[in-house]
DNA sequence: TTTAAGTGTCAACAAGTGTACACACTGGAT
DNA sequence: ATCCAGTGTGTACACTTGTTGACACTTAAA
């Protein structure tokens, strides 16, 4: 992008920057409507500033790209984790802190998040498979923090496991409709968030009233 | 695929008879993990065994061809909801009956619910969006059905809604799920089939400590 | 019977795609 | 000081893609 091709053989500023680069690119394409599977290699180091062939230096094919692309999304996703565990647990309302920690993080990785929700159903197989992979691993660093919470702290793994999902699953569709709307529209955004305050809430509602392992 | 060429001009059995075998040849195409955007105009006439340009007669381009298989995977979607619908009224246990009667229909229409799916956050813009317009108007018609329920009746619209969403966005996901599996793999399915009916469960055990309108 | 709309065919194009190959420059380990 | 692994470059090839244009056959209406 800026100042690259200086020769033949010219030198990047630092050893594997370019892999980051692309992995960077093809976030941003993918940001423009596009799924990966309609994102072409050629395309991608065009957007780069690099020839097709040097691609080869830092992946064996797209579909290795991909995988590195979920790795990504997911570390930048762990991160935040932990970010919005420590916020709940020092608040005394979880869900409506839960709810706005999370905004403000998709905001901010407003590509990674993109790519998890939209890759996650649709798409070719290993990536999309990759990406079930690790979205089960949140549901369950989830379990084990609703675990701590009142009512549940005797229930069976499966039992909440089934809570996290649920819970996982409607902010994923409401993180894919808020990252849809420009990131203007403060209007919707403000709405979706209240849409996911209530949902939530709902849940938790549910959650005295249920019998574990029934 | 069977007797077609047989030679310059030929006839098809009936009128329309290409235009439907695109559109199936689609589904299928789709069937095969890859997205509607990774999907070339060429590949899907010949897996209908007609030549490219013979696509021009039955649609203007791609973009119309999805606009038709939206429209397409809903008119079916929305006989399962009748059905869903008497087969729920007649119940005693309308949860676990919703449930089973989805699973059934997600069976028959394997392949239409798998491009709801996945096209619904994936691909690019106007599919898109004709399938959130469509899903939009299924939730509507769930919440006005579940405004016949105790506890509902008098719920302002706002908060069916919030429910109707909260639902039809679980059961996608689960659904999705399901169609990952190989369809012979009875066992996963019948988890599935489980964790829909419980999450169902749970949220409405919420619904009666909710306070409307809150 | 003639005609026109519908639907199919083939040939051809320019543009885009993945990948192989040979070459060039850089920088750090030897 | 030399060498080599890493990373970039350009050229090249065969294949796929979307779309245009001219043509052929079938069927139903005029």
């Amino acid at each position: 992008m800026t100042e690259r091709r200086i020769g033949r053989g010219r030198r990047p500023g630092v050893r594997g920057d370019t892999r980051k680069a692309l992995i960077d690119g093809a976030f941003r394409l993918l940001d423009g409507n596009k799924s990966f599977d309609g994102l072409s290699q050629r395309e991608l180091t065009r957007e780069v500033g690099i020839v097709p062939t040097a691609f080869y230096r830092h992946f064996p094919g797209m579909q290795e790209l991909g995988l590195a692309l979920v790795d990504e999304s997911f570390r930048g996703l762990r991160q935040i984790i932990q970010d919005v565990r420590t916020d709940v647990r020092s608040s005394k309302r979880p869900i409506g802190s839960f709810a706005k920690s999370l905004l403000k993080h998709i905001r901010n990785q407003r590509d990674r998040f993109r790519f998890i929700a939209s890759e996650r159903f649709g798409g070719s197989g290993v990536v999309r498979d990759a990406i079930r992979r690790e979205l089960r691993l949140v549901q369950s660093e989830l379990a084990i923090e609703l675990a701590r919470f009142p009512y549940m702290n005797e229930w069976p793994a499966e039992d909440l496991h089934m809570v996290a999902s649920l819970m996982v699953n409607s902010m994923v569709a409401i993180a894919e409709e808020i990252l849809d709307r420009s990131a203007a529209d403060k209007a919707a955004e403000a709405e979706l968030l209240r849409l996911a305050e209530r949902q939530l809430r709902l849940i938790s509602l549910g959650i005295p009233a249920w019998k574990p392992s029934s």
